[in-house]
DNA sequence: AATGTTATCCAACAAATGTTGGAAACATAA
DNA sequence: TTATGTTTCCAACATTTGTTGGATAACATT
């Protein structure tokens, strides 16, 4: 049986989707303590207390975002696994390049989000973040860095960090960064892009004497 | 002659500097939002008008603690320029991976407050962050990727911001990665650094066909 | 049509927050 | 000493913010 947030997500018009899709936005920009209740009503165009009547207290509904958000990278993920399942490491970065930096452009609030929980304490501890364990794991083992999910050294979760991490970052500091480089959106994406995998494929391609984690790179996955 | 912000910074244990360095460490656990005058006065110890007596109001002080930061990074790039100048790009590199993480790890505010600049919306805008294009042209010079520092194609800024942001990224999620990899503060610091070499050294040494932003790297600066 | 259920809004409350006026404490110079 | 300027605190203010109770409308079911 579908959870209330799953309901929220698979119907985005009705009420509850529709202040869900909005604090998303506002919490993504803003941050959590940045973000008053009035806003997201305001920006849904509904009175405070409908919100209140939908979700609980403005906590339930920053973590219901989060479950959402969560959701949505596990999706992602899964997807690009999908298309790259036996691929070499080079094609793997460079498609799950491509695909994460379309989502996540297309989806601004998404990274940011994720920095948030990353870098900001929110004064009321709540951290549904045992999933990003599972993401970081999930991917380990796709990139032929452990063998197994449940064994990971810290070397490849580390090195997973530093992949998703200057993903998100482009993505996130997007209104800050390209002003600087005076790019239009699609020059941007494009240089994003680039850099990307200039500064990532190598360090998984080129066979140094530490080059591998666990288990070679550049032969697939293990699976 | 020394400006207002100056004196603070010279003269930490006067009252207006111990407001800014107490600032400076809520703003960088909290952001903007998540800090309230009163949390900076109880921090200090004192009465939240004396705040309010020394420095302006709450903006006032955000972007006092800003400036800070901008001239601490200053200084800590010019150091490092220092000891790496004339030295090979992988050595520059291992050098300011170094420290530059030591750096953040002893004053881990430092890396928030740059994310926060970086990624959220403040509400009331007020950005001095043209300094920020001044480091990374400084840095784009240093690692030759460009001639000059007033024509600093995007390709090598965004080749720069990748590898900064890398690093103030492991420093400022110390909070939350650090208990995923399940290691201590010093082990996480070795990982650290390993895995940013491991990442980002390759992509400037390894000479593939597009590994040049504007001059060959791995030959020093040009100054 | 009557009735119960659901969704929405209005108004309000208590607490938190940004901010200020003025009194006390303190230092300094005459 | 008094007089003067500086620093600190107390108390209060107007707003903002989280949150709720109750009235009203919309809707569904009988």
């Amino acid at each position: 049986m579908p959870s209330p947030l799953e309901k929220a997500r698979q119907a985005p018009d009705s009420m509850k989707g529709r202040i869900l899709s909005a604090a998303r936005k506002l919490y993504g920009e803003y941050g959590f303590h940045g973000v008053t209740a009035r806003m997201i009503a305001k920006e849904v165009g509904i009175d405070v207390s409908t919100l209140y009547y939908h979700w609980g207290d403005k906590q339930d509904l920053y973590e219901a975002v989060l479950t959402d958000l969560n959701e949505e990278i596990r999706q992602k993920l899964a997807e690009i696994e999908k298309i790259v399942r036996g691929k070499p490491i080079d094609v793997r970065l460079e498609v799950a390049i491509d695909v994460m930096c379309d989502h996540l452009f297309q989806n601004p609030e998404t990274s940011n989000l994720m920095l948030f929980s990353f870098f900001s304490k929110t004064r009321t501890q709540s951290d549904l973040d045992t999933r990003m364990t599972e993401h970081l794991a999930n991917i380990a083992v796709a990139m032929g860095l452990a063998l197994d999910k449940s064994h990971v050294p810290p070397q490849a979760n580390a090195r997973v960090l530093a992949v998703w991490n200057s993903i998100i970052n482009f993505a996130s500091g997007e209104n800050y960064f390209r002003p600087m480089l005076h790019l239009d959106r699609d020059a941007y994406l494009a240089v994003v892009k680039e850099t990307l995998k200039f500064i990532l494929i190598p360090a998984f391609t080129q066979a140094g004497p530490d080059a591998q984690g666990q288990a070679r790179p550049g032969q697939g996955p293990r699976v």
